[in-house]
DNA sequence: ATTTACATTAAAACAATTCTAAACTGTTGA
DNA sequence: TCAACAGTTTAGAATTGTTTTAATGTAAAT
């Protein structure tokens, strides 16, 4: 699988070894097809069952801080217990829904692009995320 | 003075008793001019040194969580091992500048309006929030 | 092979938030 | 007015996600 050759460079470009466990976590991350959402709790929980290795959480931690530092992933900013994490770091938007907590891709069929008209002085734009939560209809808001 | 008839009408509208703790969360969040944003352990040291009154943890949480739920208060989307909270309820958006931790209420001068074109079957939309994270110029991407 | 700097790990530390259970207090209705 | 009830306050314990620690292990350069 030559994928290990992809994973070696993506690692060694975040500044980490390419080891056995964060080799893993790559192999679960970037060998979808479709890019997904998950918490640290959910990637850890795959790789404890798909793959029958057990990870420690530190290493998760480190190699996923180390992933979204580079840019390889992207953490959703989301005002929950836990963090949210996006394999898609394409420029693009989300729906939360409050019934089932999960996120959904906002497609720019979904929304028009946001037009920011004035920033803050000296400061520079490092992202712009827009989140829609939703709930059915007869819910109470949260 | 008779704010206090409002905020005892505020929180029994949010089904909770006047209590004297919860009017004294009342006078920190309502009496100023300008609204703010704040997090629960802002709002406990602001009582604490301003009143010299203790509140217990619990007492905070839960009456924040009264308002928020009434509406009177709206709690921030940010990725934050922290949750933020604005007295400011209506519809606006937020920067967030990353090198100091602020939030930053963001005008109708500052960003068009979002247009949400699809949203997903069978859900009513609760909110819309956009989030501008900022930073210095020379700074390195967080 | 040896060395060295970086990694892994389990467990401890930590911080925000929630829960608990006992003491307390608005409120209601006699 | 006052007893009784239901909701409230409180300190501290519990919980949960995340970070740190310190000992052991390993990739990679020499």
């Amino acid at each position: 699988m030559s994928n290990i050759n992809i994973y070696t460079e993506k690692l060694r470009e975040s500044g980490l070894r390419p080891t056995r466990q964060r080799l893993k976590i790559c192999e679960v991350l970037f060998s979808p097809e479709k890019t997904f959402h998950f918490t640290i709790n959910d990637l850890t929980k795959i790789i404890e069952d798909k793959l029958s290795e057990k990870i420690s959480l530190a290493t998760v931690y480190n190699t996923i801080h180390a992933f979204k530092k580079k840019g390889y992933l992207k953490e959703i900013s989301i005002n929950s217990d836990k963090s949210y994490f996006d394999t898609n770091v394409t420029e693009h938007h989300h729906f939360f829904d409050e019934d089932t907590n999960e996120l959904i891709d906002c497609s720019n069929d979904d929304i028009d692009s946001v037009n920011i008209k004035k920033n803050i002085t000296g400061k520079k734009i490092k992202s712009v995320e827009v989140l829609i939560k939703v709930a059915s209809d007869n819910q109470n808001q949260k």
